[in-house]
DNA sequence: GTAGTGTTACTCGGATAAATATTGTCCGAGTGACATCGG
DNA sequence: CCGATGTCACTCGGACAATATTTATCCGAGTAACACTAC
């Protein structure tokens, strides 16, 4: 019941990502240094959010990354599940006919009750990730956050994000 | 996000000492038979469940485990923070204050609002286990699961079950 | 026959190794920007 | 002065170790039953 330390990294990352303009991008070792961590590793937890399309990945010089869609259309459970794993935490292992208890396969036809009562817990558990949008999050920052913390990350975004060519917003 | 194994052989377990009778008691290594499992690794979690008072072991012959409270009393979500630790999967590392965007210690007061949303969600990932009590597992698989196997298990359970001295119920 | 006592076998409990997953790091492939060279 | 081209620096991506956690095992402490002996 441990969740992996590149969760927080990663929704932090797309949450700092949706405030970039248009389809400007941003590079991984600027995401790092925002959050000091390390940029080697963060770019595998990047790497596993372009993988499952929630970012998208710009190479060369002026590349980066950027979100694949709005940030109303991505919610914490893809970002959760994008890096955690798309398998449900409890996985039974049928231990029930293991033993010398077990009669016939014909009798485990009916799935473990104890199964479902766990996956029942985590449907409600992921209901609850799903329901909260980026957007939502971002939000939240801007209005019950401090002032001068969003207005110092806003900055390091402005400073980071390298626009595309691409794109009609070029200027200086 | 993964669960580890060994909260599967805890309840399975635990529904198992549930149907023993009064204050007799089961062994370890009969429960680990019954499930095949490695019988000195199992006693690692039974002793995780005796130190959360939701197992009570009696030692020296004839001894072995016992639930410490009735079956009505005791839920999933006892068993399973027994087993993979009280505190919850999403520890928030304050990672928003660790890099150059880090302003004044007045400005991060306020909680995390991605912390805030994944503790909700683990939240409701409790509260629905919670909902579900041992007995509740047990009535299920006597009413819902197939007869034979409902009958072996209690036949298991009655082959190893030792009864206590201080029980009235001492029979042969 | 009965009570006391020593031994024994069985139980759980914690300390100790192996296996696995996670965390962290490094180097290579690819790509667009930039400077240079030619027209 | 303008365009084409070659070099280069910067990016991500995947392969390679180090560490932490989980899994599995073994041996020791404790206890009650059992057998034996004495009365």
């Amino acid at each position: 019941m441990k969740l992996g330390d590149g969760v927080e990294a990663a929704i932090h990352c797309a949450a700092t990502l949706a405030s970039v303009d248009g389809n400007s991008t941003m590079p991984g070792a600027a995401l790092a240094e925002c959050f000091g961590l390390s940029p080697s590793y963060l770019l595998k937890h990047l790497n596993q959010l372009t993988a499952a399309h929630i970012l998208e990945s710009v190479p060369g010089p002026a590349g980066g990354y950027r979100l694949a869609r709005a940030a109303e259309r991505i919610t914490l459970l893809d970002i959760v599940l994008a890096v955690e794993g798309r398998e449900p935490a409890f996985r039974c292992g049928e231990i029930r006919q293991r033993g010398p208890v077990k009669i016939d396969a014909s009798a485990y036809v009916k799935p473990c009750g104890i199964n479902a009562a766990m996956l029942k817990a985590e449907r409600a558990y992921r209901t609850a990730l799903a329901d909260v949008k980026l957007s939502d999050i971002v939000a939240e920052y801007a209005a019950e956050g401090d002032p001068r913390s969003y207005a110092a990350s806003c900055a390091f975004v402005e400073r980071h994000q390298r626009p595309q060519k691409s794109a009609s917003s070029k200027q200086t």
